[in-house]
DNA sequence: TCGTCCCCGTCCTCTCGCACAACAAATTCT
DNA sequence: AGAATTTGTTGTGCGAGAGGACGGGGACGA
């Protein structure tokens, strides 16, 4: 529900650049989880004593707090720097990853630590509001052991469908089968709370994760390709995410791949969907249709790789290939059942995509999987519900939620 | 030649504030042309008297000038706002359009305003250094009349190809049958100075200019797509450029389109570009092959949509939803010969659009014609050779040059 | 025509944030 | 053990934007 900021033509303000930098200290330490003080004045490039003083405030807010010098390996002679980490009852996040056949939902720290997850199926055919309710439920039994002090700062949906960015509306879930659902607020209502709620589409947000804790750290341009039932793409390039005008950017499931191919459910005939996504993989290997949804657990019963596949994997390659095209990443992820599917078609894919790709946007790509496994999406969203805080950790603890656990105990 | 720099984990300097601020009133006033401060005030967010100092350094630096209030439509009562413009001999760039049969120059100043033009046809089985021999002779001619006082900022050149975004060195060319050529560097050894020189795609170029001064104006994600014998896109999402890892991001001519389709030159069957590249369409419409440069011209000739067209119109929309589902953006530009081709064949491309694209980002995208005719990409190199300027006024002032036109003479 | 109102530019002072220098502390190297 | 090195801490200084007071300039109404 929180639109993304945008930066626009404004000036900065020396208000701004005190939020900009505590937020910015803030973001690194997150993303190290823990780091000492002289690395993070020689990362953000200012001085010892202003690091100091962000510091200080950051410890005041009950965010991060100091431990001892670490005793890993130094270098050299001098001081050992004192070291910045998140606080044990700072912050948290509430995580929920939506997929089609189970929800799952973490209480998820600052550093990207899961403190708590539970899980449960739901089912694919069942109505938003009772998804909704299974998943406050969820949320409650995961809220109960946090420490009262702590602040919840918001709650982040991942969504297998298409997500307005606007307002974080679910405008189509095709695997849900649903259409123009306000899943955030159908979820706030459930609690009976009213935190900031931001929802993302699965693949964008196992874009975000990767870049941040795993297989794509220091990347700036990377695609994290899902295989969820139906095929989608995060895009990261330059370091933010691709998002588009509505929030809708990334739908490679249904570029044009074969104008003589199968009918696709969006109404069209031989979309790349159709031939790498679920019902199609599931169909080669003659798997029930029931299980479409476990594809992966099917994928990895396989000790080596079924020649049925080899069609798939060369399809898989040609479509990356237009992807690299179109995108030029330095990282290709391969999550969701993809995560299953590669390896037994490594050199399918490689040989497929290196014969119809670009050869300068070709010779700097790589294709790796999830740094993550399966909880990409899951942190991802923990991700954009901590976003908040990045940009101003004042304001977002201002009005972050305190002692949840009596607050949803009613 | 300059690398586009990235906001990193950077914190921010005091004195960066006052660059970013220096730099973001330059970039409303070259947006605007003329603009009065209270305009400034409110759109930057600053003080009254914050905007009068910045305003002041401008001056002092010789690139802005203050006018009488504009007596423009006003509104209500007060006393009207003091102007700001663009000093008339103030600093200025050197664009270049680089196309396959000829190559445009111009002499820019900021602002946008094209203050002498040239251009020269050139060959194309010319060599490199040919090239850039003429293209240096149209830049001393345009030189010639620029004031001694006004410092020339750098030169932008527009280049049909691969441009690598680390040392614009460009990488392909098909057009041209360039490989691995440092067309800036042999520019500058051509002229005999030493400037910044920055190289980048002809369609990302465009799609700079006409977001900042075109169709795009207030459009933040928007994609040009250009027919210049190839087919290409430029992309800016959020505001700002797609590049990609290497600066190759956009290449839509090579997506998959039809795997039974032409044999395509980048070794491929049936990419986009067979479809609807320049060299398909003159086969459409029997076209003799040496006026495929001057295609454009060719379409421009008919008055009422030859039948022969229709297909190519219907692969057109078909493509372009590929990428509305990719990209989702708000506005398509067509540009280069798409620019002649779509009004003759309008209805079979928003038909074929609306038919294979997902309704969720087909129902914000619009399409148009390139608001700068024929200058986007020649303006775009403007705009990027004019960049540093918007980063840092001073610094980019300090590293300009003076008095170029008797340097030139020599 | 005059007075009032409204808005803007200018000047001055204030506040706030970061840089800088000096000193103390903690560790490594010789 | 002493020198060298690096870091934490403290106090001072500088610079940039904010804010208020004042004057100027035009629109509007009586």
């Amino acid at each position: 529900m929180s639109p993304q900021q945008r930066r626009s033509g404004l000036g900065t303000n020396q208000e701004a650049v005190r939020r900009h930098n505590l937020g910015t200290l803030l973001r690194h330490v997150h993303g190290a989880g823990q780091i000492s003080r002289a690395e993070l004045t020689s990362l953000m490039g200012l001085n010892r004593s202003t690091i100091a003083g962000l510091v200080a405030e950051l410890e005041s807010l009950g965010i991060s707090e100091r431990t001892t010098p670490v005793g890993g390996p130094r270098q050299g002679a001098g001081r050992p720097s004192a070291g910045v980490r998140i606080a044990a009852e700072g912050p948290f996040v509430i995580a929920v990853d939506l997929g089609v056949d189970r929800a799952v939902v973490a209480r998820v720290g600052l550093g990207g630590r899961v403190l708590e997850r539970a899980q449960a199926p739901v089912h694919s055919d069942g109505e938003a509001w009772q998804v909704g309710a299974a998943v406050a439920a969820l949320i409650r039994r995961v809220v109960e052991g946090a420490p009262p002090t702590a602040p919840l700062v918001g709650i982040g949906i991942s969504v297998p469908g298409l997500v307005r960015r606007s307002d974080g509306l679910i405008r189509l879930a095709p695997n849900l089968e649903w259409h123009d659902v306000s899943f955030g607020g159908i979820v706030l209502a459930a609690l009976g709370l009213d935190v900031p709620v931001s929802l993302a589409n699965d693949a964008d947000l196992g874009a975000l994760a990767e870049h941040i804790r795993g297989a794509a750290v220091g990347v700036d341009d990377l695609i994290y390709v899902s295989g969820n039932v139906g095929v989608g793409a995060g895009v990261i390039t330059g370091g933010v995410r691709l998002e588009g005008a509505g929030g809708y950017a990334g739908e490679v499931g249904h570029l044009r791949f074969n104008p003589q191919g199968r009918p696709c459910h969006c109404g069209n005939r031989g979309c790349w969907e159709t031939e790498v996504g679920a019902h199609a993989i599931a169909e080669a290997i003659h798997c029930p249709p029931d299980k479409v949804a476990q594809l992966d657990e099917v994928l990895d019963g396989y000790t080596k790789p079924p020649p049925e596949l080899r069609a798939t994997g060369a399809a898989l390659g040609h479509g990356l290939a237009s992807i690299v095209n179109t995108f030029n990443p330095r990282l290709i992820v391969l999550g969701g059942y993809f995560r299953s599917l590669y390896p037994l078609v490594r050199a399918e894919v490689n040989s497929a995509l290196a014969d119809r790709a670009l050869p300068a946007p070709l010779e700097s790509v790589t294709l790796v999987l999830p740094g993550l496994e399966s909880d990409s999406a899951l942190l991802g969203a923990a991700e954009i519900a901590l976003e908040p805080l990045f940009v101003d950790p004042v304001a977002a603890l201002g009005s972050a939620l305190v002692d949840v656990g009596s607050r949803l105990a009613v």
